[in-house]
Parts: C-alpha cells; structure tokens; sequence
DNA sequence: TACGTAGCCCCACCGCGACT
DNA sequence: AGTCGCGGTGGGGCTACGTA
C-alpha cells in the first residue's frame, strides 16, 4: 500500500469503513460519520462503545453534536481531497472519478476496464433481457467475474427462474427450464448411459460414474442405503464437478441428500488420495455444513448420518457446548463439521478455524446471505480470501425460495448468487423430473381460502372505543375518533415518547391506558373474549400508582366502568366470534385418526390464548383433540417458551398426544 | 436479559399514467 | 386541470432467533 492510500484509510469511518461523512471525533481521538454514529447510539442504547477502541460512549447525545469546525484539519483535507473515495470496482481508497455512465466511483486503473463493461451492456441487442437500469447496477459487480457469454446466460437463467417463481401456478414447485440454465453441462439424460463403472472389479471410481449412472448405481458405489432419486444426482453435477451451484428445491425434497451426496462422493476420493501414495493431495477432505437455526443442526446431521451410514465416525455429532480452542482438535478428527452459521462466523472471527482449510462449505437456508447476515459476513470473508490468492472451499448453497423474500425478487437472486460466489443454479425441470417429484414427496392435496363475515358493531368495542379511549384522549387533547387501527398505533407510541421526555407524567400514563385499550382491541378482533380481559386485567395493573394523581384516577374508573360492562356482557353468554366458530368447524371436519394441525398466529399472545380455547373447546375435548402451543424463546415475557420447553412441546405433537399445535411465525 | 440480526404487515406518501 | 388507481418506497411497530 503506498503512502497514499495509508493516509486515506484514516479518513476511513469506523463504521461503515468508507470515506468519512460529516466527521465527528470522539473523546478517544476517532474519527466517525455523523449517521454512523447515531445508528451506533441507536442501536446499542446503554453499551455504547467506540467501534475501533470500545471506549464507552454512554453520555453522548444525538442532539448535542458538535460538527468539527472547518478548519479541523481532518474536515479540511477531506474537502481539499474531494476525488478520494472508495473504488467502486477493486476497494481500493485512493483517488478516484465517477463513471460517465453510472457515476459510481473508479480509481484510474479501474476506470478503462469499467467503462468496457458499459460498452458491453450497449452492444448487447438481446431485447430478452431488457434489463432496467436498477437491474444493470445490482449485475455490475458481478460483470467483472464473467466472460459476455455466461453473463448473458446467467442474467437469462436469472430471468427465467424468477419469471417461473412469479408466476407458477403450483405454489410447491420452482421450475427452471434446462435450455436457458446456466447448468450448461451434459446434455446426455441420466438413462442413456449403457456403461457402467464396476466397483467390485477396481478400487476407485471417477465423477463420471457417479454423474451418469442410475441410481441404483450411485447408490452402489457410494455405499448408500437408498436409492437417490435421479435429480438429485443431477442437482449433484455441479457440485461433483467442483462448481459452486445453489440448489433450489421445494422442502422436503431432498435438498440435504443432494449436498451430502457431493460430499460422500469427495470424502470417499480423498480417502482414496490419501492412501495412495502417487496421489497428489495428502489431506483429508473438510466439509462443514451451515444451517442459520440451531434446531437444523440435529436435524442435518441426521441426514447426513444416513448418507455416511457406513463411516459415521467422519461426522462430527451436534455439540452444544462451547467448543472454542477444542475446534482444532475436533478438525483433526472428525471431516464433516454441523454449525450454526453463528458459530461457526465466531470461530472464524476468533481464528479457532480457518476458511481456507475447508474443501466444501455447505449453507442451508442460502436465501438469507444478503446484507449484515451472518452467513454474509462469513462469504465477505471468503470473497476477501479469494482476491488475495488464496484456495477457497466450493459452495454448495441449499435454498427453497430464493428470490422470494425480498421486494424485488430478480435484485435478490442477483444478490444471492453473487454472494456466494454461484453461478449455477439447480433447479426442477419441467416434465419428468416435476411428475418425478410431486409423486415422491407430499404435496398439499387442496389449499382453500375461507371467509369469515366482519362482525358487526360489538357492543364491547363500541364501548371501549366511544366512551372510555374518547374521553381518556380528549383529556389529554388528542382528537383519535377518525384515526384507523395503525394510525392510532403509531400515534400513540409517538406521543408516549414525546410524553416520556417532556416528563409529562398525565400524557405518559394516559397513552399507557391508551395503548393497552387499544392492543385489546386488536387481540379482541381474534381471539376469545376471556382471554383478552385476562390479559387487559393484568395489563392495567402496572397503573396502580401509590399517589395517583387527578387524571390517574380519572382512567381507573373509566376502565372499570368499562370491566364491569364486560362481565355484564358475559353473563349474557355472548356467542363465540365467528372466526373461532369457524376455526373450531375446520379442525373438526379435517380431523382424521393420527392427523396433526398446525395454525400459525401472529403473535405469543396469539398462540397462548388460542390454546387455551381450543383445549376448552368441548366439540374438541369430545374428539380427544388436545392443542399445544409453540413460541420462540424471544426476550423476558412469561410468554415466551424455553428452549427445552419447546422441544417438549414438539415431542409431544410428534408422539400424538397434542394434535394441534398453535405456533407462531407467519 | 440485552442486544443485534432479520422478516412481515400496514399505512402514508409520492410519482406516473389514464381518464374525465 | 383535476381525479383516480396503481406501484414503489419508507417508516413504525411487531415478531423470531442466536449469542454473550
């Protein structure tokens, strides 16, 4: 690094590591954007710390920032060295200038091969593609790594496999046409292939012979005890073939298979290289297979442990202790390693382990590698790797909706592949592998879509809205009669902040009664009316203060007026809501012998409270359907399910004891 | 338990184009 | 010129999850 650039990596933030914008210095002598560190203060709220000497940062202020005055010398040679940023193409800090084109930043040795990309994009008449500008700007960095004619492939595979995912009629298939797919290898189908490759007769055997046997073959001559259907050995091409690929299959198709496939296949050839003395390589082959949740951990290994049935001792069995500094022992003995991506980014962060010692690096769930996800961090690491030199395992990248969780899908899988550095996507193709597919795992027989008719005006809502929230807001002067569900949400969670720092002690209290009233009525719209008091009841309580004022027990008695309404209500046996009765009706009529439900709610409350009334329910209790309920451990609400608890719950759904289960997660 | 990562839903807002 | 509908975007508020 010349001198030059050694002085711009001062001017670096230590946030978002480019050029600094507004600098503001620290006590500590540090340099940060002004935005950068209000995001620091937002987010860390009482640990704030400086990112560079995690020196505390607790009595900074958003509001009482001071800009560095422009004679600071840093301000000063920030603005004499305007042209110095961020090379958009190599990273590079040194001076640069902005494209013509797009006016992204290029230092000047960049700039010459940017500009031909641009030409390239321009000579391309292929009015297919028709690729918006926004679209042109997400392929840039990846432009740099193709030659024309995989680029053009890849954004037609790209295109394709989003316009299938958009618009597929049968929502549990992604298809992908094998003539516009980048998996541009053989074309020859898997059955055509007369010759097979006799294990019995010689010690070793090639790629070929896995790629274009039949599967019972494949099963043969890696030892498996199943006969791997015959897309997954060609989702395995690429991967065999030491390609980076994303395989993109529905749940439950064997996405698991596919990559331990791949991996049984290098681990039994390096076995091979290994006792071989003329071979070249001399280490054992390293996996190591990424879920982004812990519960997938066991869960893969088991799959895992299937395909190595006859060499389980490679595997390395979920453990959930700390493993730290043991991480090197562990790497000796075992070849196959399972950790949440978490962890495993840790170890990586801690030296423990070391990228470049993996051969294969398997990720699970793949669609999350886009932005701060920890997956993400890990590829940044194995990109980084990569520019410099160094040997990088292949990627092996397991997805079921890829393209899908993002605003723009095309951005997204643009993103994903580049991310993790694939180019090949593997996906079902039309015709036989689809009826291959659909008959060898469970399909959804029938999704309906059932309406329940809007209440009308409840006389508890009406209650609550026009008497009590009216006359506790217009103490406090808010005029909330024409304000809909979200609006009033977000009104009050303002005011109560403004409340909170003008120490406005009616309008704090005022918008805490104002905001439980209004929760009620959103859990109201759903749930059971008992439920909803019970939690309305408990919710109140943390009112009671030990000297209330004037307006504290102004609220007090509006809402027990309003409590004793309700009982009265009550008593008069309301019918159950509509949507419950319906609920209710559906369970029952879908209900067979060993069948299981699954209802997904918002949220805990949801989940609790709907537990307890299907489990009260008779017409359910007669036909011995008994509900658990399932919630993520989440933060400290007596809602929130442990995680021992959890499994406890499922164990019992998956025995049969609970029939239903009541989860939240949408 | 606190924190930081993420996604989803809803609404307000904006710009655009078609229509009156 | 004004109105309407549409699609995209951004913010607020909620959630789940893993780690320390």
């Amino acid at each position: 690094m010349d001198s030059q650039s050694l002085i711009f990596q001062k001017f670096r933030c230590l946030k978002c590591e480019r050029r600094l914008n507004k600098p503001l210095e620290l006590k500590c002598n540090h340099f940060i954007c002004r935005d950068c560190l209000e995001t620091v203060l937002r987010n860390h709220r009482t640990n704030t710390q400086c990112p560079a000497c995690s020196r505390p940062l607790g009595d900074y202020q958003i509001e009482n920032y001071t800009y560095l005055s422009p004679d600071h010398y840093i301000s000063r040679l920030l603005s004499t060295f305007t042209d110095v940023n961020e090379c958009h193409t190599c990273k590079e800090f040194t001076t640069v200038k902005p494209c013509s084109e797009c006016s992204k930043d290029q230092c000047h040795s960049c700039s010459a091969k940017h500009e031909e990309t641009h030409l390239q994009i321009e000579e391309q008449p292929n009015e297919n593609l028709e690729l918006s500008n926004e679209e042109l700007e997400i392929l840039e960095p990846i432009k740099s790594y193709l030659s024309k004619k995989e680029f053009e492939d890849f954004i037609q595979t790209a295109r394709n496999h989003v316009d299938r995912a958009i618009l597929k009629q049968d929502k549990t298939m992604v298809y992908i046409p094998r003539s516009g797919s980048t998996v541009s290898v053989e074309k020859t189908p898997i059955w055509s292939e007369p010759e097979i490759y006799d294990w019995s007769k010689h010690e070793r055997f090639s790629l070929d012979d896995i790629i274009n046997s039949k599967p019972e073959r494949v099963r043969q001559l890696l030892r498996l005890d199943f006969n791997p259907r015959p897309y997954q050995i060609r989702m395995a091409r690429p991967g065999l073939a030491g390609k980076n690929s994303i395989i993109c299959l529905q749940t439950g198709a064997g996405k698991t298979f596919i990559a331990a496939i791949v991996a049984k296949f290098l681990h039994i050839r390096s076995l091979q290289n290994v006792i071989s003395p003329s071979a070249s390589s001399t280490s054992r082959f390293k996996a190591v297979f990424l879920v982004p949740i812990k519960a997938l951990v066991t869960q893969q290994c088991a799959a895992f442990r299937q395909v190595f049935i006859d060499q389980p001792d490679f595997i390395l069995k979920p453990i959930d202790n700390q493993v730290g500094e043991r991480f090197k022992n562990l790497y000796q003995q075992f070849d196959i390693f399972f950790f949440t991506v978490q962890k495993f980014a840790n170890f990586l962060e801690a030296k423990h382990a070391d990228l470049t010692k993996f051969d294969l690096v398997i990720i699970d769930e793949c669609h999350h590698c886009y932005d701060n996800h920890p997956i993400n961090s890990m590829m940044r690491q194995y990109h980084r790797l990569k520019s410099s030199g160094y040997t990088v395992p292949r990627i092996i990248a397991l997805t079921a909706s890829v393209g899908t969780n993002k605003k723009n899908a095309f951005d997204h899988l643009v993103h994903i592949c580049a991310n993790l550095d694939c180019l090949e996507i593997c996906a079902i193709e039309t015709g036989l592998e689809e009826a291959e597919l659909r008959n060898s795992t469970n399909t959804p027989l029938s999704d309906t879509i059932l309406s329940v008719p809007k209440e009308i005006s409840d006389p508890i809502v009406k209650a609550l809205k026009d008497d009590v929230m009216k006359a506790i807001a217009s103490r406090l002067g808010y005029d909330i009669s024409t304000m809909d569900n979200q609006k009033l949400e977000n009104f009050l969670a303002i005011e109560h902040d403004n409340a909170c720092k003008k120490n406005d002690r009616d309008a704090v209290i005022g918008c805490g009664y104002l905001k439980k009233f209004h929760r009620f009525l959103i859990y109201y719209d759903d749930l059971p009316l008992d439920e909803c008091i019970k939690w309305l009841i408990e919710g109140l309580a943390e009112f009671t203060a030990s000297n209330p004022t004037q307006f504290d027990k102004f609220c007090r008695i509006k809402s027990e007026e309003f409590l004793k309404r309700v009982a009265i209500e009550i008593s008069n046996s309301m019918e159950v809501k509509a949507k419950l009765k319906k609920l209710v009706e559906m369970i029952i009529n879908l209900h067979t012998v060993n069948c299981r439900g699954l209802v997904l709610v918002r949220t805990k409350f949801h989940a609790v409270s709907l537990e307890t009334f299907l489990n009260k329910n008779s017409d359910l209790k007669k036909r011995q359907i008994s509900a658990g309920h399932l919630t993520g451990q989440g933060s400290a609400e007596e809602l929130s399910l442990p995680g021992n608890q959890q499994s406890k719950v499922l164990d019992e759904f998956r025995k049969g004891t609970k029939q239903l289960l009541v989860a939240t997660g949408e």
